[in-house]
RNA sequence: GGUCCGGUAGCUCAGCUGGAUAGAGCAACAGCCUUCUAAGCUGUGGGUCGUGCGUUCGAAUCGCACCCGGAUCACCA
């Protein structure tokens, strides 16, 4: 039984024994007392007044008496309005301390029985441009709930669906075949990934022109938009490529290669893996094959210019197009086919997609069209819906050139942190393998934090000119504190202090020491929290309270000397605990620790 | 127009299963390095929690209406 439990149970007990009434316990409310009051734990007793019939105060000071009469963990109380506050005894504090202390795994593994079998689908990459900030937001959020997941005792599955087929590719082959100079990788020194981009940003700038350019002869811009030379040639060249056509498919996989050459050192640096890499031009097939026995079956319905749609509108949605009159599969008919192969592979429990809000609507329809093809386990897709990264002048833009680019910005990033680094001193002492070990890391703490500390659902708002701050609510200060508890240890073994195993009944503990055991104490539940919601910002918010305090602690902290014996102990197993639960926090996050900074 | 999401300090964000005087960081200003890491700590200033009504002992938090911003309603992915 938690501390808060018991204190509840006595609540209950108390109400019973003063007012002979039956208190339902869900209507006791148990705080953490605020900072600006004395006292651990605050009970709040508005509730409780119906049943006592009395004022709020004369409630709280009947309770507060009951307590500290019956509940063996009570020191003292005091009681502000209707807030009963009670102190614990110190010896309850340190028990509490000790008890963290002896469950390393904080409880997780105990999980693992009831652990279920999720497919996490995130980072899904099209081949036709580099990674920007957006991508980042994607892969962070991806990777992060993947490791929550995990940490909560779930079988998880990381994949990667790569789109490499659709117009979108047949845009960056068209523009490299007909204005490119053949050049690639090696030749021009570009990385592939980027030369591709380049390609995709060419294209749209001639498909521009050419709309501009029939619009002023007179054309409308839906026309004018379907019509122009460069859209009908990518268009007739992906029927090219689902035919099979040789020459076709032998560029595609030639540039693919390019660009997968270039994520994978991407990828690197973010230190994200996969367990399976899906490609969209092996699952396509398999969605249209189940378009075509729905259109058998009748669930799906041709429409006047060929093109098979399924009706979705007596579901509040409309009618989606599943394959293009030229026979030819959108997107919808790939997620369908790729849903249905991992779910024989996986026989999951649940399917989470990491993907974009803008795409809301299209898994509403995915998860209807899944269940009205019969397949049933559609029920257990979710759709992990985040926010988009726009930058002061509005949305990013792959076509317009107008993105943050992933690989610019971690290299900025590290020399930021190199730069910051040098001034302050921190670099003095390290090898050249160990400084670029120390500025990478902090490079890319900042980032990581950066992202996953927005709730999700919001949207970033980017400002290039302003760089990320490496101060106050950030990854390097929470690495910061880390790296500070390191260092006590370091210099605990340098003095050959002898650690003696602390007594619990310890006396003296300061309000912060107070604090900070609670928080360490409540992280279980926190985390557990976040597990629940999925939520990496949460962790973030929660690893920078606890890094916060723990700064003002270690203002007033020193080793103490012989005479202080079981202070000591008690500082040193309150930083150990923190530092340990710091790094499951950054961890949780894909971030890693760094031992000095 | 329908649906969904957001609106909290100058800026970036927490807080939202209703609880005490609405919190951080950045920016500004004033202090603190001879002792365990100053990427830190302490203090000052800064708010009609988009607006209105309602529910409640109590609303940033819940409900309704409205205003503003964004996404989506594709034979793009």
């Amino acid at each position: 039984m938690t501390i808060e439990e018991s204190l509840k149970q006595t609540v209950v007990n108390a109400v019973k024994t003063l007012y002979d009434k039956d208190l339902n316990d869900n209507l006791v409310q148990i705080q953490k007392t605020k900072k600006e009051f004395e006292g651990d734990l605050t009970v709040v007793v508005f509730p409780i007044l119906k049943l006592s019939g009395k004022k709020p105060e004369d409630t709280a000071q009947d309770l507060g008496n009951f307590i500290s009469q019956n509940w063996a963990e009570c020191k003292n109380f005091n009681v502000v309005k209707g807030f009963l506050n009670i102190s614990l005894k110190h010896a309850v504090i340190t028990e509490m301390l000790l008890n963290i202390n002896a469950d390393e795994n904080y409880g997780f593994e105990a999980v693992t029985d009831k652990s279920k079998k999720i497919v996490v689908e995130f980072s899904s990459p099209n081949t036709n441009k580099p990674l920007h900030l957006g991508h980042l937001r994607n892969n962070f959020l991806g990777d992060s709930i993947s490791k929550i997941l995990k940490a909560g005792g779930n079988n998880v599955i990381k994949v990667n669906l790569v789109n490499d087929r659709g117009i979108h590719i047949c845009k960056s082959m068209l523009a490299w075949k007909k204005w490119g100079s053949g050049e690639t990788p090696e030749t021009s020194g570009i990385k592939g990934d980027h030369l591709i981009g380049k390609y995709y940003v060419e294209f749209d700038k001639h498909y521009k022109e050419e709309i501009k350019d029939l619009m002023s002869k007179g054309m409308t811009e839906d026309e004018a938009k379907q019509k122009a030379p460069s859209i009908v040639e990518a268009h007739k060249m992906l029927q090219a490529w689902e035919s099979g056509d040789k020459e076709t498919v032998e560029l595609w996989k030639t540039m693919n290669s390019w660009v997968y050459d270039g994520f994978d050192v991407t990828y690197k640096l973010m230190g994200i893996t996969f367990d399976k890499i899906y490609h969209e031009s092996e699952t396509y097939l398999e969605g249209k094959q189940y378009v075509l026995d729905a259109l058998q079956k009748g669930i799906c319905q041709k429409d006047e210019t060929g093109a098979t749609f399924i009706d979705l509108t007596a579901d509040g949605l409309d009618k989606k197009i599943l394959l293009r009159g030229d026979g030819t599969t959108v997107y919808m008919t790939q997620d369908l086919g790729t849903a249905a192969l991992r779910h024989r592979e996986f026989n999951f429990d649940e399917h989470i997609y990491v993907v974009g809000n803008e795409q809301d609507y299209h898994f509403k329809a995915l998860k209807l069209v899944l269940k009205k093809l019969g397949f049933a386990w559609g029920e257990n897709i979710k759709h992990f819906s985040y926010g988009m990264v726009e930058l002061p002048n509005g949305k990013m833009k792959s076509r317009e050139g107008t993105v943050v680019d992933a690989d610019d910005l971690i290299a900025e990033m590290t020399e930021t942190a190199r730069k910051t680094s040098e001034e302050l001193g921190k670099l003095n002492e390290m090898t050249k393998e160990e400084q670029d070990n120390t500025v990478f890391t902090i490079a890319m703490a900042a980032l990581k934090y950066f992202i996953l500390k927005v709730d999700p659902k919001k949207t970033i708002l980017f400002n290039p000119a302003e760089s990320i701050d490496f101060n106050g609510n950030t990854g390097p200060f929470v690495l910061y504190t880390y790296a500070r508890i390191r260092s006590i240890f370091r210099k605990l073994s340098d003095k050959n202090i002898e650690r003696i195993s602390l007594k619990s009944d310890f006396e003296d503990i300061s309000e912060v020491e107070s604090n900070l055991v609670q928080t360490v104490a409540n992280f279980k539940n926190a985390v557990s929290e976040a597990c629940k919601m999925c939520s990496p910002a949460q962790i973030a918010n929660y690893v920078y309270d606890l890094s916060k305090q723990f700064n003002q602690f270690y203002h007033d902290f020193s080793i103490l000397g012989e005479e202080d014996v079981l202070k000591r102990e008690f500082r040193l197993v309150l930083s150990e605990n923190v530092g340990r639960t710091i790094k499951k926090c950054l961890n949780l996050m894909g971030i890693n620790v760094l031992e000095k900074m």
